[in-house]
DNA sequence: GTTAGCACTCCCCGCCTTAGAGTGCTAATA
DNA sequence: TATTAGCACTCTAAGGCGGGGAGTGCTAAC
């Protein structure tokens, strides 16, 4: 693919800006009129109107009809964040703001990273206005800590696994042996000293390959600790949150209800949107994903920004914002950057002692 | 208030439910010629038009406009609550399919009360085609089965609280002192013989009570026992859970964005919902709220079922259902009816062991 | 007490018109 | 040659108009 950077002279570029900055403020087609008028160009609008057909012919701009102003394509926003966006928008503020009200909410929140993440969504959604979204690490984002086992009646007990990013699980499990208190702890101490350190996913693994290799080989109280550490760490998964529907429902483009109708069936499957964010979970820094370059059918009209929150070193967890393809991709990607770096610090204050050395 | 039924001859009686059942399965207005046709009477649309005025006048019915139908008002629908519904309307289905689909899905959830009543929301809204709800246990209907003190680092140690009706919170207090394991254990063994079998309500109280009578009275270990346990229950409260609204959006009512948007705010804003449902309860069996009967504004346009299910013998949380003033209140009211039970029954196959005697 | 008949009311829908915004093309201009 | 003014054309959004239809209330007859 040739680099369309090249195809756009200065003048192009200024006009597409426009157009786009513009439209972001305002969901009204754009016309060359508007344009030279409030853009401040030294060309008259039928210039502007050879420009802006060029631009349409390359795929930047669009016409909902003839006789309408002009609208930007997904290309045209994805030109726009890959190219215009840093150096031509004013910067917005320092996101100060936010920080102090992240910190305000979530201040007493450290521990429990769910209705921490919880909490983020909120915040993302009222300063953002649009759908703040989280997703919390999943198998291999989580570092077992500590496992803990219970006695919590005749015949069951609990099994609690902290990570170090703040998660804690617990399950009841119906056991058919009767455990002492004694054999518990010596079960627990022997799942600490083996697994504590690794990634949920890797301890998974390591249960598999134990399994796999020799039965008999276990002696009985090791297999059944395996086994039930392994009723826990089997059903170990990400959890989505996701907050500011009424937000998002001021925006002009769902004044239609079908399109309300759509996002919520979308939202409601946690199922699709965790395969969606976790297939963006080990990038590096901020993505965006623009309208129709969305796997996901009922998608196509928005547009996605996430950013990894890390725990030490190794991405954790998703955050991000859903928005119309219409975004202020500006101000929404640095919203989402500030907020994963400061879940990252709040995980870095809380965990680092205890990750192994590997 | 004179009882309304002595108001009412047969006829009109017939007339009102006719009005109320059409309404409810199709939100036109209803007209006398159609009342007479779709319901058979032997009547001719003018005398049912002279009933309806009466019907009016007395304001069971009302006209969106002259010349069009009339509608149920909501004393209308008390009216057809109170007095019609269980004679007149054919027995709905036993609810089979319900109690299955709730068996199937809620089998593994059993311990854990928060993922239970997520669940459960989402079989009722399914069901109903309504929003389904879910409130968890309060401090005073959550039983103290157990509490756990676990070191967690260096200056934190983790609070696990296990309550009869399957709660399990946890909380990480950062302690200015180092209790040894042995420490923690004897706390925990003193709170627990203390405090289980109580709710958090009055643990909350007796604490309470403890401070206030005389600090200097408790040996220093206790007193740190209560101020941990303190730290726990103080932040102790109901959960709510609330799915449905790709189902109710499906509604007329709601092909209005405005409505979606009021809609979209009341269930966001989990304090207001707690705070209606906490009023009911304690109260005994099905509850029905009908439009304006509600205190909240935004809700005045909406229905609300609830029933409590208990823990024992003691109420518990609240399930119900929300839709639009038009619902099918027959079948919404046993759909409530029917799960409340389910999950009465399933917290006492857990819990009953537990219950100390008072 | 019930009903047929009838005039009346009001909504809804399709149709038309108009105003306005914006375009693309062409020819004139610097 | 690049730019621009002018102009005819297109399309939408909004408002006005009129007929059809559903339903009512009233009156007088049964």
């Amino acid at each position: 693919m040739p680099d369309d950077r090249d195809m756009l002279d200065e003048r192009s570029i200024k006009v597409l800006w426009a157009v786009i900055h513009s439209y972001i403020n305002n969901p009204d087609p754009v016309g060359s009129r508007y344009v030279t008028r409030k853009y401040a160009f030294d060309f008259s609008p039928a210039t502007i109107r050879n420009i802006m057909a060029d631009l349409e012919d390359m795929g930047f701009l669009s016409q909902p009809h003839t006789s309408a102003g002009r609208i930007p394509t997904d290309k045209g926003y994805r030109f726009y964040v890959e190219n215009l966006m840093e150096e031509m928008d004013e910067k917005v503020s320092s996101h100060e703001e936010l920080i102090d009200s992240l910190t305000r909410r979530l201040e007493d929140l450290r521990e429990d990273i769910y209705t921490l993440l919880d909490e983020t969504t909120r915040t993302l959604s009222t300063h953002s206005h649009y759908l703040g979204i989280a997703v919390s690490p999943g198998p291999d984002g989580s570092t077992l800590r500590r496992i803990e086992l219970i006695p919590y009646s005749d015949d069951r007990i609990a099994v609690i696994l902290f990570t170090n990013e703040g998660i804690i699980k617990h399950k009841i499990l119906k056991n058919s042996f009767a455990f002492s208190r004694n054999d518990l702890n010596k079960i627990a101490r022997y799942l600490n000293r083996e697994f504590s350190g690794y990634t949920i996913k890797e301890i998974r693994q390591c249960l598999f390959d134990e399994m796999a290799r020799d039965k008999a080989l276990c002696d009985s109280l090791i297999s059944k600790a395996l086994s039930l550490c392994g009723d826990v760490v089997a059903c170990y998964g990400s959890n989505v949150f996701i907050s500011g529907l009424s937000e998002i429902l001021e925006l002009p483009e769902f004044s239609d209800v079908e399109k309300v109708k759509e996002l919520s069936r979308t939202i409601e499957d946690k199922h699709a949107v965790i395969k969606l964010i976790d297939s963006l979970a080990n990038e590096e820094g901020v993505q965006v994903i623009i309208g129709a370059e969305n796997t996901i059918e009922e998608m196509k009209a928005l547009s996605i920004i996430t950013s990894t929150y890390k725990e030490g070193d190794k991405p954790a967890g998703v955050v991000g914002i859903i928005g119309p393809t219409r975004m202020d991709y500006s101000s929404a990607i640095s919203l989402v950057d500030v907020t994963a770096r400061f879940l990252t610090k709040i995980l870095d204050e809380g965990g680092r002692q205890w990750r192994r050395e590997r």
